[in-house]
DNA sequence: TTGTAAGCGTTATCAG
DNA sequence: CTGATAACGCTTACAA
């Protein structure tokens, strides 16, 4: 491999120099500069990248571990994340935990190795590694959580207003007449699923309907979708609405709705969460919370470049906008009034 | 941060043998031995890994590019990379091209740069980059191809026999009755769809049907599917069965079909490609190709691993099992004999 | 504007 | 079994 010492003989200048017409070509005479780029180009040099981060400690890469990347959600998210580490200058470190401890654990201490100079983790578990760098650097710690946020954690993130978003929809569904309404919740010990759980549970009280509300827990998969739907089919009163924390377990919720022929929305509306994708073109569309998936992950990675670049004194929560869009999924409940169908129908 | 000279100190001992604690424990006695390790513990200290890097020339990391990460084929294979990567020990440094050249050349420079051991492609274009790196080392190369293949290329790759599964596929199709069958392609210029092209081809042609198969194309996505079926349902005579390359464009002629009020399966029979999750979710679940994603993207890593290690003297194919899996997305075509209404429907 | 030289933190070689 | 020492290839004061 040719090196800088090659390019600087070839040119007939010195090691600084050459290095200087890569890195600080501003600072080299217009002749020089050009005589060494000819050899560059000849040579056909690349600088290490290796050796230069040793001496300059920085990688220009950041980690990203996700819980699942096959889920489509995290999948927008990571390119959003990509896009903008690309655009700023850094590649992307990825990381599949499948939500395991352990391997959370594996990529923080990729972070220590100095293998990269941030990570961005979109599960909810903050690794105990890094909590040691919070714990050592506070604020300054190049660390950055998606989707997720704790604010206990004093780690900056960039997420939606689950409460919020979960308010919306329970108070829509009510709106359209529903009582009997059921949940299916994410994994029990994620902050977002808390946070959805509250804002439903808010809702159902405002409307004194907190008494009737069921819950069951998935784990955002289609087939956990599936199989708790199955048991709130099994409940009396039979739920007239299912709110899944998960546009993949509101696609089980209705291929399970369609084995056991009840019909939807007719006699069960079901409501997902994310507004994947594919959530426009089952049957019947759903209607989902829209989050800002690429936003999502592209404002991770702002935060962590503000840290990385020293312009961050204290941790940031940033919220981003979501939306309610209503598609078929959603039909009047059996408490509608007869006039009012519901907010109309959005295409998109 | 502490380094390997704050152990050496704070044991008592030479920064080599602090060293070789960490790289080569059992040449070290086990008194030294544990002395050193219990002060690495106690300053929490981490190799850097990239003076280790430098001093190694071997980074523990692989480069993989991907058309788009969010298809959900690709993240499967991704996923298998990343399993298999780990597993051997190497981080993923992931890169979503976005089908653009210059992006792909962007990640094949990292290789130049030293910023990993090697790099998996699953596209189907050869940076310019890889193809001067390639003529340099041959099949030494540290260059693997997944899911595509280009022999002419002289790199080794992980693929399914693209050609013989869209066979089997416009076989069965006939066998149902079908007679005027399209197919949506996916990007013209890609050898997969050249190959799937001329399996189906030669099926037409080896039942005389060759001059009933219409052809439209698509990008893989489910908007250009539904694109495509839209155009085809003009069309006289009307196709009676849709052979779509990838689910997401099946599934977007499904979305289409129903739009057009055409029931599927009894009026149109659709098939897709890859078997992603949703599948078997839609509605009617789809009957497609299954390849073995995970499969295709850990034998990737295998084959550059073998690369790597110099254990591989001429590029490699490596041709992986598909399967056909019928679902309800197919019916008898207008041409069925009576009794047969075709092969049984496969669960799982 | 250019050159000299001192590291960055490891690992590997070679003696002892 | 352990230690001294020389790289790995680059960047950056500092000096000229």
């Amino acid at each position: 491999m040719t090196t800088i010492r090659d390019v600087a003989t070839a040119a007939g200048v010195s090691r600084a120099t050459a290095a200087r017409v890569l890195s600080n070509p501003e600072l080299v005479a217009e002749t020089t500069r050009l005589r060494v780029l000819e050899v560059v180009q000849r040579l056909g040099y690349s600088r290490n990248s290796v050796a230069a981060s040793l001496r300059t400690t920085r990688t220009g890469r950041i980690i990203v571990t996700v819980p699942d990347i096959s889920n489509p959600f995290f999948s927008r998210v990571i390119r959003g994340v990509e896009e903008a580490a690309q655009e700023a200058g850094y590649a992307v470190l990825l990381g599949d935990t499948r939500n395991e401890r352990e391997r959370e654990e594996q990529y923080a201490e990729m972070l220590n190795r100095r293998e990269a100079d941030g990570i961005i983790f979109l599960g909810h578990r903050l690794p105990t590694t890094l909590a040691r760098v919070l714990d050592r650097d506070g604020s300054r710690a190049p660390i950055v959580n998606g989707c997720e946020f704790t604010p206990s954690l004093g780690v900056s993130s960039a997420h939606i207003d689950n409460a919020g978003a979960a308010y919306e929809v329970m108070d829509s569904l009510y709106a359209m007449g529903h009582r009997d309404v059921a949940l299916v919740l994410g994994p029990q010990d994620s902050p977002l699923t808390r946070d959805r759980l509250i804002g439903a549970q808010r809702a159902a009280e405002d409307r004194g309907l907190i008494g009737r509300l069921v819950v069951e827990t998935g784990d955002f998969s289609v087939e956990s979708g599936r199989r708790a739907a199955n048991l709130l089919f099994a409940r009396t009163p039979r739920p007239t609405a299912i709110f899944c924390f998960s546009d993949e377990m509101a696609i089980g919720t209705i291929a399970a709705a369609r084995s056991a022929q009840i019909a939807c929305p007719e006699a069960l509306s079901v409501v997902g969460f994310d507004d994947i994708q594919m959530a426009r073109y089952v049957d019947p569309p759903l209607t989902t919370i829209r989050q800002p998936m690429a936003e999502i992950g592209r404002k991770t990675v702002e935060l962590l470049i503000a840290i990385l670049q020293g312009r961050q004194s204290a941790p940031v929560s940033a919220t981003l906008p979501h939306r309610l869009i209503i598609r078929q999924s959603v039909g009047a409940g059996p408490f509608a009034r007869a006039a009012s169908t519901g907010p109309t129908d959005e295409r998109s």
